[in-house]
DNA sequence: TTATGGTGGGGACAAATGTCCTTTTTAGTA
DNA sequence: TACTAAAAAGGACATTTGTCCCCACCATAA
């Protein structure tokens, strides 16, 4: 549920220390939207610490969430290659901290170093693996097992993110989410 | 509704003219199931002509559409960057012409050319952009909704494409997809 | 202390969608 | 031509989910 990319952050970190490139450190606090939808930015982020949400909101204030990113997930990337506006917004949850890079830093690293080039083709394929399956599985099965197969990946979710989070990120309303929980419970407890 | 990549397959296409790649041309006749989900391939291809539907398959036999694929769209290439089963199917809706490369010839090819690096990292960016709001949108709207969407990007879809596909697309059932285009067609022909 | 706003929880009803089944249409083939 | 299978269309009913409320709890500011 809350995606991670350990293999990124450490060779992320080893460049930052190394001190070759212009990569800054930036530390946010908790509900700060670091980027915002339909807007151009001119930075890639790298999360080193806390967890993001990362969605999408529609004219009638719905949020839509793709993912929760942590730590070793980059975002405002996709960017640099179709040079549109951004698709989603990205707000901390949690206290954040990430490294972050100019486009122009971000190409030249691509170009010069195949291992980051590497490892960002890869994160972005799996950003595509992972979303695939997600959204098949939201769109055909009920919301209850939604929920099992997030207890499953992410036991303590509840306690981390909030119910208007976790509804937004299944795709249903808070309502219905607090429906499906109780049914859950009511049937757990017969046993 | 239907992907394409024009950029993409005029170049894959140069370079298979230039002969110095092992890159094959293939053919298929339309339902012709090309990769399954869950198995190993060693192949990437890439579409010169035709439309494939690419899904996923659950337990239960229902599909889910992720998306269809027309000229210049790439499948099998995920499988590169993260060496596991596909997840996906991709099957043929039309008479299909690919071209297709080995893994090691894909590989060789993002490391020496890097036009041909920053094409592929475009359409795995691309890729996501793309179904990031689509995913989105299908939650959140009613089905009309959806399908007023569809005929805007493609007016002909209901020609090309089956309802049952339509309907594994948008992720509802054949009956809700009738039950909604004949709403739309009593509403429309009121003026 | 008293407001006040955010979050969690849930009742009652409405609307959307699914399930199951039947009929019609179409396309292909013996 | 007649037969068959698959696709398209839709009726009737069940289920799921959404909408619109209201209430309780808790933190915090006035």
């Amino acid at each position: 549920m809350i995606r991670t990319n350990p293999e990124l952050t450490s060779y992320v970190k080893k460049l930052f220390v190394s001190g070759l490139y212009e990569i800054v450190e930036e530390k946010f606090p908790s509900k700060h939207r670091i980027i915002e939808q339909d807007r151009r930015y001119n930075k890639v982020y790298f999360i080193t610490e806390g967890i993001t949400k990362c969605y999408i909101s529609d004219e009638n204030g719905r949020e839509f969430i793709q993912e929760f990113l942590g730590d070793g997930m980059e975002f405002g990337e996709l960017e640099v290659f179709s040079k549109k506006y951004t698709i989603c917004s990205v707000e901390s949850i949690t206290p954040l901290k990430v490294l972050s890079i100019s486009h122009s830093g971000f190409n030249e690293l691509l170009e010069t170093d195949s291992h980051f080039n590497r490892l960002i083709m890869k994160a972005l394929a799996d950003k595509i693996r992972y979303k695939a399956p997600r959204h098949s599985y939201q769109h055909s099965y009920p919301i209850e097992d939604n929920i099992i197969q997030l207890k499953k990946v992410f036991p303590e979710f509840t306690e981390v993110i909030s119910k208007r989070d976790i509804a937004n990120y299944i795709g249903v309303t808070v309502r219905s989410l607090n429906r499906a929980l109780k049914e859950l419970k009511t049937k757990t407890d017969l046993y």
